[in-house]
DNA sequence: TCATTTAACGTTTTT
DNA sequence: CGTTAAATGA
């Protein structure tokens, strides 16, 4: 099979530019991902590089994963031999692997634990607790905000500390210290460490440094206009004196400055590695004209971009559709409408269609009206699986056995299920093995050694103890699904859960999906990594489903028909740009086009007169996007008054929390929970049954 | 110590 | 509006 065939000129040209430094600026839709992929396998089928020598970042895990496919389709080789592949994977998955391997040379135990935002503001509270610093003039988040943008520009807490003036800064200063102690205690590291930690190692090791120069001998970057100075600084550190880095990416996407993203760094690529090949990828193949023109006109009006010209091979296609509603649920019914009956003619499949928005908190509206008009959907995003409360239960124990000094995890689960171990006697307890100087499960085991706690307390610590120290036992002998089923038994938590409560069974399912991701895994310590690197953007999708999500989730994706909802002013372009200035106001224009440029046949924009906001009706203008894209491309439809037949839905009224109903099948009983189509109903027998109100023919008295 | 009720609070986007 | 943190009573 020869690599270049189905190539264009630019395409093949980035290809076979095997040696030394390559910018790839690649517009929208125009083929980066399959350029990378056929440039990978092109070094290891023809420039004989070995796949080991190659390291590959994306921006998200999934990205990797089909990458990874593709890659194996291009060489005829199994994608799951990890052995064959190169190094893929996003920089935080990337510098993990790095970390487990290296991290010992400056001080990081090879079992560290990553922790997420819940960890880090729990932590960030202990800390502000141990200043007496009240959560009501500093808030947690706040500070685990400055923290994050700190530590993505590379700033330390001494450096923090020297550089504050404010009062307030002082006192983020302060807390932003305590917590770096507490965290390296607890033997974890947060997200933004694990890049942070990575350009240190490196740094600092210039024997490590060479070494993993050595072999990589090929670099390529994704998405380089979001990345930030942590991340700019591990690829300088990487890249050896062949410097055969090879960055793609399109300034017109970044989309991630709040994160620290800069996209002056693929700006600037040219400056950091003189000499560098530039390849442009201006032809898109994946939208109509019309969507194109209309979204090039809306990039125009930005000012500090570069120049392309995307064109496309394609006709001009439908027109870009703009329709104004009354409110915010008009609009939802509208997209689930136009759906339902494009799916009705048999002219789309559920899969083909994605509705985009600004922020979740608008999916609500939309969810409603999907389940009125049945129309299955799935949300990319909002809350994580990993964030359910049950999961991370469990994560918290597996975390634990694995890192005996991660006071977070233990704090979570020390009374979960509950077993009279209350505040109070946890405060002790840890009082007491800070100065013992043994980890957590040691200390729980000898708190006989201590008169800190109550008796009561006393038994109920040993004994957790005594089954962590079980589970301790299995890490390294058994697989994690093995290692979660003793959780479970051993520490009555799925007794626990199942409490015949109605959510008992979502509860319980959740703890099954949990258990069969775990199979994919060999070892804890993958697993564990996995769980905390997943993002929302990996989340598989199905075609049978309507896809929701927002705007920054939708990067990288691309669909028939795409909504765009709540275009107006305060929604997108976001009220909070206002005050920010120019330079916000530019990346929600690069926003919207990031979000236009994901359709490639329809596209559909939608703004209402009024919407919910915050508990009150608020009334907001046009978004000034819509304007900018050309009457010539955007047409304004004249939404006709339409009539939604209520009966023809079920509608929320017809039950409500508390009435009697007879069930065909089930006998009488009191409905006690609503969620959408789905009623939990207690019945007489005892017995509670979720049931569908649509098709269990459910009787009121 | 724990469960239930009440109050406050928040909306950008996420690895 | 909906969720989560504090407060209260058992």
């Amino acid at each position: 099979m020869n690599l270049l065939d189905g190539l264009n000129p630019a395409q093949s040209d980035a290809v076979q530019t095997s040696l030394g430094p390559l910018l790839i600026l690649a517009g929208a839709g125009s083929g980066k991902t399959k350029t990378l992929t056929h440039r990978i396998a092109y070094l290891i089928a023809n420039e004989s590089v070995w796949p080991s020598e190659i390291l590959a970042v994306t921006f998200t895990n999934k990205a990797a994963r089909e990458m990874r496919e593709r890659l194996g389709l291009l060489l005829c080789q199994d994608s799951n031999n990890r052995g064959f592949m190169p190094w893929m994977g996003t920089f935080h998955g990337i510098c993990v692997r790095l970390l487990r391997l290296e991290g010992e040379a400056i001080g990081i135990g090879h079992n560290f634990v990553i922790y997420d935002e819940d960890d880090r503001q729990g932590l960030i509270k202990q800390a502000m607790k141990q200043l007496s610093i009240g959560d009501n003039e500093i808030k947690a988040k706040s500070v685990s905000g400055q923290i994050s943008t700190s530590k993505n520009e590379m700033v330390d807490s001494s450096e923090y500390e020297s550089l504050a003036s404010l009062p307030y800064q002082k006192n983020v200063a302060k807390i932003y210290k305590k917590y770096e102690s507490l965290r390296k205690t607890a033997g974890a590291l947060d997200f933004d460490d694990l890049l942070l930690e990575a350009v240190r190692l490196l740094r600092e090791k210039p024997e490590i440094r060479a070494k993993w120069q050595k072999q990589f001998k090929h670099i390529l970057i994704d998405e380089y206009q979001d990345t930030n100075a942590a991340q700019y600084n591990i690829i300088k550190l990487l890249v050896n004196d062949n410097r055969n880095i090879c960055v793609v990416g399109d300034d017109w996407q970044s989309i991630y400055s709040w994160r620290g993203a800069d996209f002056t760094n693929i700006l600037n690529f040219e400056r950091d590695f003189p000499g560098a090949k530039v390849v442009k990828l201006e032809q898109n193949y994946r939208s109509t004209g019309n969507i194109l023109d209309a979204a090039t006109n809306v990039i125009a009006k930005n000012v500090q971009r570069t120049d392309k010209k995307l064109w496309t091979a394609e006709g001009a296609g439908a027109p870009v559709l703009v329709h104004a509603l009354p409110d915010e649920a008009e609009e939802a019914n509208l997209v689930a409408e136009r759906v339902s009956s494009q799916v009705a003619i048999g002219a789309r499949k559920f899969g083909d269609f994605a509705v985009l928005y600004r922020t979740n908190a608008q999916s609500y509206t939309l969810e409603r009206s999907f389940i009125r008009f049945r129309v299955p959907y799935q949300i990319i995003g909002g809350v994580r699986f990993y964030d359910r409360k049950e999961v991370k239960d469990i994560i918290a124990y597996l975390r634990l056995i694995y890192q005996p000094q991660d006071r977070m995890s233990f704090s979570r689960i020390v009374n979960v299920p509950t077993r009279g171990v209350g505040a109070t006697s946890l405060e002790k307890f840890l009082l007491w093995q800070a100065g013992t100087g043994m980890d957590i499960v040691a200390a729980l085991i000898n708190v006989e050694q201590t008169s800190i706690v109550t008796a009561r307390a006393k038994m109920a610590l040993i004994s957790l103890g005594e089954k962590l120290r079980i589970l301790q036992l299995m890490i390294d002998k058994s697989s994690p699904t093995e290692i979660i089923e003793r959780v479970l038994e051993l520490t009555g938590y799925r007794d626990y859960i199942s409490d015949g409560t109605p959510q008992a069974e979502d509860r319980e399912a959740n703890l099954s999906s949990l258990l069969s991701d775990a199979q994919n895994f060999v070892n804890l310590s993958e697993f564990l990594e996995e769980v905390a690197l997943m993002s929302s953007a990996d989340t598989s999708s199905s075609d049978q489903k309507v896809t929701l999500m927002t705007l920054h989730a939708a990067k990288g994706l691309e669909f028939p028909v795409v909504f765009m909802v709540g275009m107006e002013e305060g929604i997108l372009p976001h009220a909070r740009v206002y005050e920010a200035g120019p330079a916000e106001l530019e990346e929600e224009r690069r926003l919207a086009y990031v979000g236009m440029t994901r359709a490639r046949e329809e596209l559909h924009l939608t703004y209402a007169g009024s919407r919910m906001q915050f508990g009150q009706r608020g009334y907001n203008q046009v978004s000034r996007f819509i304007g900018d894209m050309g009457s010539e491309v955007a047409m304004t439809s004249v939404s006709e008054p339409r009539v939604i037949p209520d009966q023809d839905f079920y509608s929320d009224e017809l039950f409500s929390i508390g009435e009697t109903v007879r069930s065909a099948s089930f006998g009488t009983g009191e409905i006690i929970e609503i969620d959408g189509l789905a009623l939990t109903i207690r019945f007489d027998d005892g017995r509670t049954k979720k049931l569908n109100a649509e098709y269990a023919r459910l009787e009121k008295i």
